[in-house]
DNA sequence: TCTGTAGGCGTTTTT
DNA sequence: CGCCTACAGA
């Protein structure tokens, strides 16, 4: 492998990043400042340079999509040298340590992974055998609660000590309580993932001994958003060789919510004593204006890095801005935009994107893109594996494997309806408690001693059933071990049977579920792994999936996300809406000074992701729960310079005239306007996306106006004429 | 035990 | 507003 191969298209710094290999190195990388770029030719640079086994080298990200993209770039470095190497996620990591050792922590190997769901499941049930009310107590608290302690790295004992009120100590004990539900599950939530694996390598030195030589170099992407527990993690792997290279950005720090800990980077240099800097501060990104005012609005924090990014990019133009008068015309307006865009300066869809502070938002957006036929993709928000169905195809798929699973048990044991109600189950599981078995042998025990009155059957008949699919999930692929599931339970037939559009839904994300399945490939098996069938492999993609990982930045769609979502992507054009106070920065998250500059910073991910175009948006007037509700302007949008902005921001009082405070540059109102004449049958037209089309037919009158139009490469549309943005072509 | 409906409640962001 | 839960009736 020639070295300057490696580190050719390398700015001096990037170079430096690259070429100091040993030690602890600390790169500070702003914004688009090519950070990924650096840790892909590291890694290719130890390989092919220095000549590191790749067995010896483990990159961590937080999503499995940058770790994707990473390990794909560096087998293009690389090819097929690069076998070996682990790229991954934290959790993704814990799972594969886990799943060989998990035997020392009092689990099984084939434990289960818990979400959100059937964790909160399991805290309901903690709540009850304490007696508790889950009205009074609400679940959600305790188990965010739980979470934190976890995200500290704290065990039960440690959350007990901590405890200095009656309320604190109740909770550290339904800590315990609800841990003890997870090792009689054979379960880990998200949580544990990486607590319990810092505790496999606490107390099984011989364990940590086996990984710490293997790993000679590890790197840690986004370090910023690391939370205690994950420092633990990396401070155990690494103490001892302490070739160590963290790449991270205190101003693009938006997880503290989540428990993640900015002083993890801050602290780094005194952590790690002989530590390295570098500063990645050109940014090859955006343009200076965009670069500029996301600059300034972060430089109101009170803390914040002390990068200062230099744009690379000559000229380019100013930041918009548009006040709408209401919600659905911030909408409307966005995506007259995007449609002129595309059309005037011939762009792709795929060149924008829309972010916004809260799922919720998303909605008033889908139907603008529905009103105009802009094809687009929605990333986050219900997803796929969250829904019902899915859940319940993949819990049967879980007990199958793992009888101790509760939570799934617990989704699935009526599902199709079949007679197991609450009253059997609850007596089942105490008849389980009281024998210290799990809740399936409870069940069966509780048929077997007489008293289950007409339950006793659909409880034989159940026990059966999951006896059978023990046996066939085990031998089958994953799509087929699915196939199989749905049919033999009659999940499938039951949903036939209704017939609703919503049973068809179902059926349809159910065919999905198969297809993905189907798609599923076991990756080259690490020769360190345990051994596990391909179901099993599945179900833990699965589990760890995120939000963006589903995302393909080829498809012609404009994106619409959250800002959490946003962070390291880019677009072209970027629309940043719902510039109001109480949405961005959230009234949830600015109560203290500490979470409004956390709202500032993920304003500055937000605009940084502009490469070309920023467009900011807010509305005076807004539909939440149904009713109305009045906006006053971010305070974020005063605290770009004026001199950066096109037109002038809104008047800080509320209410103030419409139109007046508002630019409506680009006039959205002229832009269907000009096209709304008349538009004779057989003329020939260009649409922005659709292409070039014959007019067919014209219904209607007026703003109503439909036409029919068979375009030539997607065949024949509906368009309502105000809205087609048609030119003639 | 199952199904329909009326109220209540929620929204921050997520591996 | 829309989803989910709790509850009443069969």
């Amino acid at each position: 492998m020639l070295e300057s191969s490696i580190l050719e298209g390398l700015n001096p710094e990037q170079r430096r990043a690259v070429e100091i290999t040993e030690g602890p190195l600390l790169v500070l990388a702003g914004a688009g400042s090519g950070k990924t770029r650096v840790l892909v030719h590291r890694i290719a640079y130890l390989v092919g340079v220095c000549g590191i086994p790749p067995e010896q080298i483990l990159a961590v990200t937080f999503t499995n999509k940058a770790a994707g993209e990473m390990r794909e770039r560096v087998e293009k470095l690389l090819g097929p040298d690069a076998h070996g190497l682990w790229v991954t996620t934290f959790h993704s990591a814990c799972v594969r340590i886990l799943r060989r050792d998990a035997g020392h922590l009092g689990f099984s190997r084939g434990f289960a992974i818990y979400d959100e769901d059937d964790s909160l499941s399991l805290v309901k049930e903690a709540l009850r055998r304490h007696g508790k009310d889950p009205k009074v107590e609400d679940p959600r608290r305790l188990r965010w609660r739980i979470d934190q302690w976890k995200n500290k790295g704290w065990l039960p004992a440690r959350a007990a000590e901590a405890a200095h009120d009656l309320e604190s100590e109740e909770a550290a004990d339904l800590y315990a309580t609800y841990q003890r539900l997870l090792v009689e599950s054979n379960a880990l939530d998200f949580g544990d993932l990486i607590l319990q694996t810092t505790q496999l390598f606490e107390r099984f030195p011989e364990v940590l001994a086996h990984y710490r030589r293997r790993w000679n170099y590890v790197l840690v992407d986004e370090y910023q958003d690391t939370n205690r527990v994950q420092y633990e993690l990396v401070r155990q792997l690494v103490s001892e060789h302490t070739n160590i290279c963290v790449v991270g950005d205190p101003n693009q720090s938006i997880y503290a919510w989540r428990g993640a800990n900015v002083r993890n980077i801050m602290d780094f240099e005194r952590e790690y004593p002989d530590t390295q800097v570098v500063k990645l501060e050109r940014n090859y990104r955006s343009t200076r204006a965009i670069l500029e005012g996301a600059s300034q609005v972060v430089a109101n924090n009170e803390t914040s890095g002390d990068l200062r990014l230099q744009a690379q990019r000559e000229g380019g133009e100013k930041i918009r801005f548009f006040e709408a008068a209401d919600d659905r015309e911030e909408a409307a307006f966005v995506v007259r935009q995007i449609l002129a865009t595309i059309r005037r300066e011939a762009r792709s869809p795929r060149d924008f994107a829309i972010f916004y502070r809260t799922n919720a938002q998303s909605r008033s957006f889908e139907d603008e893109m529905l009103r105009y036929d802009v094809p687009y993709t929605i990333v986050g928000g219900m997803r796929f594996y969250e829904r019902a169905e899915v859940k319940d195809a993949l819990a049967y798929l879980r007990v199958a494997l793992n009888p101790a699973d509760a939570a799934a048990l617990r989704r699935i044991v009526n599902a199709p309806p079949r007679g197991i109600g609450k009253t059997t189950l609850e007596r089942a599981d105490l008849l389980a408690q009281q024998h210290g078995v799990t809740l399936l042998e409870g069940l069966h025990r509780f048929a077997a001693s007489g008293e289950a009155g007409r339950a006793t059957n659909p409880i034989r008949e159940f026990s059966m059933l999951i006896d059978d699919l023990a046996r066939e999930v085990r031998t089958r692929t994953p799509s087929d071990a699915i196939a199989h599931v749905l049919q033999r339970t009659g999940y499938l037939k039951q949903l036939e049977a209704d017939g609703t559009p919503e049973a068809e839904a179902r059926l349809e994300n159910l065919r999905e579920l198969v297809s993905a399945a189907e798609d599923f490939s076991v990756e080259s098996a690490d020769p360190d792994s345990e051994p596990r069938t391909a179901t099993e492999l599945f179900l833990d993609q699965v589990a760890l999936v995120s939000d963006v990982d589903g995302w393909d930045r080829r498809a012609e769609r404009v994106s619409l996300m959250t800002v959490h979502s946003a962070k390291g992507l880019e677009f072209p054009f970027v629309y940043v809406v719902g510039l109001e106070e109480g949405i961005f920065p959230h009234a949830a998250s600015s109560r203290d000074a500490a979470g409004l500059e956390e709202e500032r910073r993920l304003f500055y991910v937000a605009m940084t992701r502009a490469m070309e175009r920023l467009t900011l948006a807010c509305a005076r007037e807004r539909r939440r729960y149904g009713s109305r509700t009045f906006g006053v302007p971010s305070r974020f949008l005063r605290e770009i310079p004026e001199s950066l902005i096109e037109g002038s921001l809104p008047r800080e009082q509320r209410g103030a005239p419409a139109g007046e405070a508002s630019l409506d540059y680009e006039h959205a109102q002229t832009e269907y306007d000009e096209t709304g004449s008349e538009i004779p049958k057989g003329m020939r037209v260009r649409h922005a996306v659709f292409g070039i089309g014959t007019v067919l037919d014209v219904q209607g009158r007026g703003p109503a106006q439909k036409l029919r139009i068979r375009f030539d490469r997607v065949g024949v549309k509906t368009l309502l004429l105000r809205f087609a943005n048609l030119e003639p072509a």
